[in-house]
RNA sequence: GGCCCCUUCGUCUAGCGGUCCAGGACUCCGGGUUCUCAGUCCGGCAAUCGCGGGUUCGAAUCCCGCAGGGGUCACCA
């Protein structure tokens, strides 16, 4: 069997977003999954869409969510160079093999003229076929000058599709299309062919735009005598709402927005994996290695896949939960809020214990632990809010804090000790956690959750605790 | 419009002729967890399998039509 060589080809045309991590995802478990090669290629050919900086933004996204590549334009390899805009000679090459044996011809039609042959086939309501309007005077092409046009051969063909199953298209799904553009670049079209082959690419894997343009690739390889590789179509992710194909406008859609909101990116990986393809057991939760060993492109699906954030959300929120501490700790680095900047790495990691569980994803640290660092101003909504609170009066209020007070003087300010102190409280004053704890929380916070009570009362220590509960008594 | 593809709970999906009056997960709802939020545990709602015909003793599963959705018809990828 030849090697597995699978590839991501994206166009630097700005951010990778979602739908194009699953275009890198699949190929890469395929490799991976074989002991194959994962190659990055970047196709460059229309230098018009080009947006500076993008093939950095897109190597970044890979990096972050592991998916390494084995040949690329940064680290070279035996095929080599691995910019499509570098390969010029050997598209060339190629184009005039064809040339030469009669299955291209130089186009020098204007735009216009072809637009204007497009707009009566459509008036005639007949499909635009360019083949049947070939220029009828040969001329000898120069490369730079006008486009090359391929001269199809027309007839129809079925074939396999590692995931759509058996394909197939008549004959005028087989047309004239562009090899070389006038600026002497080849099209996508003509380009991935060479490239592919040349790299001994073993399964072509992409988004089910292609499939429409089978035939004529197909045409093509015969016209070129190439071997084909394996061809796999993938259906599309689509957006939220709608039907329609996820795109860059439905917001937030890039990956490192999503690395920056505080996701993590094995269970990015873990979400997309599931997005259309399934191992057909009941396990929801897969480590990188299981999703390498039970991939396999015969069980992605067909069908179009939603893109749900909740479940994304939930699915973040599970693996930062099973994250060992310490290992938390370091990828929250950068999530903090700027007041915690000064505390010890310990203090830190006592909170991250408390709020762990509570995490969805890292960016919501800093509404869950500012008060563990800085004594937030007194919000009166707190209480007011509160049915049981509202429902005393200030002056019960004020006595329920002072009692608190006194109590807590005692306390060598330990989480247990801390419980043992409120619930001698709480039998003292005949009064229920609902009313007593959510009075000294308020307090102690002044923040909407919290963890619970004696617990993070004993990590922000009797000093701040006696100091917060004081500050209360005056405003109430 | 031509050609091609797709169609199971709101969402992601299991299902490849009988074990499915359809299973799991997310969401949502109710309850427990001394207070909040989250988590967690328990319970619940939710698809007559797009529709209509066949084939078969028997169909979500096979066949044919239809409908809806999507893709594509560029010197973009």
């Amino acid at each position: 069997m030849q090697p597995i060589r699978t590839r991501f080809a994206p166009s630097p045309t700005g951010q990778l977003h979602i739908g194009g991590v699953r275009a890198a995802l699949f190929p890469w478990l395929l490799a991976r999954r074989y002991g194959g090669s994962f190659i990055l290629r970047i196709e460059d050919t229309d230098q018009s869409r080009e947006v500076s900086g993008a093939i950095d933004t897109i190597k970044d996204s890979l990096k972050w969510l592991g998916l390494d590549w084995d040949e690329g334009p940064d680290i070279g390899g035996p095929y080599a160079p691995y910019i499509q805009s570098q390969r010029r000679t050997s598209y060339l090459d190629w184009a005039n093999r064809l040339v030469h044996a009669g299955r291209a011809y130089a186009d020098d039609r204007s735009t216009s003229e072809l637009d204007q042959l497009r707009l009566d086939a459509n008036n005639r309501h007949r499909p635009f076929l360019a083949r049947d309007y070939r220029p009828t005077t040969k001329n000898q092409w120069q490369p730079g000058t006008v486009p090359l046009r391929f001269l199809s051969e027309p007839k129809a063909y079925t074939w396999h599709d590692e995931i759509m199953g058996e394909l197939s298209a008549g004959a005028d799904a087989v047309d004239d299309f562009i090899l070389i553009k006038s600026d002497g670049l080849p099209t996508y079209n003509f380009a991935y062919i060479i490239d592919d082959f040349e790299m001994k690419i073993s399964h072509v894997i992409r988004g089910l735009e292609y499939i429409a343009s089978m035939p004529k690739y197909l045409n093509l390889y015969e016209a070129l005598e190439l071997s084909k590789p394996k061809f796999a179509h993938m259906p599309h992710i689509l957006g939220p709402e709608g039907n329609k194909k996820l795109s860059k406008r439905d917001n937030a859609m890039s990956v490192l927005e999503y690395k920056e909101q505080g996701y993590l990116p094995e269970a990015m990986i873990n979400f997309l994996a599931l997005l259309g393809w399934n191992p057909g057991i009941e396990q929801e939760i897969f480590t990188l290695n299981e999703l390498i060993e039970k991939f396999s492109l015969e069980r992605v699906g067909r069908s179009g896949a939603r893109f749900d954030e909740r479940r994304l959300l939930w699915m973040d929120g599970n693996y930062i939960r099973n994250l060992p501490l310490d290992e938390l700790y370091i990828r929250s680095e950068h999530y903090w809020p700027p007041e915690a900047e000064s505390y010890p790495p310990q203090y830190k990691k006592n909170i991250l214990n408390l709020v762990q569980e509570r995490l969805k994803f890292l960016g919501e640290l800093p509404q869950l632990t500012r008060f563990f660092f800085v004594d937030l101003p007194i919000d009166t909504a707190l209480i007011k809010d509160n049915k049981k609170l509202a429902a005393l009066s200030s002056g019960q209020l004020s006595a329920l804090l002072n009692e608190t007070l006194t109590e807590f003087n005692s306390s060598d300010f330990t989480a247990a000790d801390l419980n043992l102190h409120l619930n001698q409280l709480l039998t003292r004053l005949h009064e229920s956690p609902a009313v007593l704890f959510g009075l000294i929380r308020i307090a102690t916070t002044q923040a909407p959750a919290s963890p619970p009570l004696a617990e993070y009362l004993a990590l922000i220590g009797k000093e701040k605790t006696i100091a917060r509960i004081k500050t209360q008594l005056e405003h109430l």
